[in-house]
DNA sequence: AAGTACGAAATCGTATACGATGACTATTGC
DNA sequence: GCAATAGTCATCGTATACGATTTCGTACTT
């Protein structure tokens, strides 16, 4: 998996506005374009070989996304995170990522119950050799796995969107709270856990909304102001 | 409050794209269009007076809504709600009007509980005089009062979002299951009593959550097709 | 020197035009 | 009579053009 933005169930790149859709995201979401960035119409329109109507369509996609702030006349910036979305955010995902591995834990088989845990121990030893960069990239990868059989598809583009709402604040893990991230792997194994010995929906999906939680909590507690 | 869309907190009537995308989904959730109806581009450019770029611009971020389905190079057509769709949105909502309800449930002071109780009492009403387009209504504005407090913006979009999506099943209460609509008041005086009683956010947001479940497995205990 | 007014440049917003694609229909061959 | 095919029509997709709005720099006034 590359770090690219997560896919939704949009898929269809035929049109052009499609593709400028498709690589907008992938710009600000793999931190090509950082939040403030001003983005043009032109300029991209330009740099893609399209016109500007179709990027102008993908931008305002984008704004409804979260992912762009467009003002009119004036024009679009990526979009950054403040403290109060942070929170709307996270706590939100803290939800929707709850009921996502609730709903996925009884489709989840001990073959995904161990590739899971392969991913969990390689960001253990990222936290050795210091590599947010990584961690983050493999804990995407470890929720993608528990949520790959998630049976309703409408959840799952939430948590996706959330996912890339978060983009800007690559490896924000290891930058905010310095414990934390240890934290975070004990809890995927704990998690996993619960998954294995099939505990109930509700233990399962309270234990991953406090897994995302956790994360929030860490920040507010430290009122570290966000970049 | 008048049955129009629910609004969402992208307001900004400016554009002409604005308008466009206000007034095509108006025209969805209140009823003019129904399910199935082909929205022709530039018939609805000259309805409105504008150009097609503003109206496609429209009826693409009404499609990413779940509002409208684009076929590329055939047109839109207004969506309908199959039985999976159904379940997917009805799922995805009792999960954030859960959330949503137990976020909200410390703000909520006694006038909200006893503007609430009226509306509620005024549904009663509805089930005796068999007015079911009057009781969806009021049964949006009875959760639309719980929700008014919810310190969660982004929460609240989803839910609106999920609202808007079931619009083209107005008073579906009615039609799919008889007995349900009776069940629904008296779990709407529950849920007061909860609130009232400080009950903790755990069991009024698993009661809220039971409470749009009620609907869907209803649903599903009796299998009748959508129409 | 600071503030204001004016004008130029940048950028967006949308109308129009035309090419591309798929749907529909009539015609032809069997 | 039916099926395949060609041609026409409807509709979308996007390029281009131009008007509208905002911003920024500059000159002027007090």
């Amino acid at each position: 998996m590359t770090e690219t933005a997560v896919t939704e169930s949009t898929a269809a790149a035929g049109s052009k506005s499609e593709q400028a859709y498709a690589a907008v995201k992938a710009w600000i979401v793999d931190g090509t374009f950082t939040p403030g960035y001003r983005l043009v119409l032109a300029v991209i329109a330009k740099d893609l070989g399209f016109s500007v109507v179709p990027v102008r369509e993908a931008i305002r996609r984008l704004e409804a996304e979260g992912l762009v702030k467009f003002e009119r006349n004036v024009g679009a910036t990526v979009a950054g995170i403040d403290p109060t979305e942070y929170l709307y955010t996270m706590q939100t995902l803290s939800i929707v990522e709850g009921a996502a591995t609730a709903l996925s834990a009884p489709l989840i088989g001990g073959a995904d119950i161990a590739r899971a845990r392969a991913v969990n121990e390689e960001m253990r030893e990222c936290l050795q050799h210091f590599d947010p960069v990584r961690f983050t990239q493999l804990n995407q990868d470890f929720h993608s796995v528990l949520f790959e059989h998630c049976p309703n598809p409408h959840i799952l583009d939430l948590v996706h969107r959330g996912w890339n709402r978060l983009a800007s604040l690559r490896s924000s893990t290891f930058r905010f709270v310095p414990g934390r991230a240890h934290d975070s792997v004990d809890e995927h194994e704990a998690l996993l856990r619960l998954i294995e010995t099939g505990a109930s929906a509700d233990n399962i999906e309270k234990a991953a909304r406090r897994h995302r939680s956790a994360t929030l909590d860490a920040y507010l507690a430290q009122a570290q102001p966000l970049p």
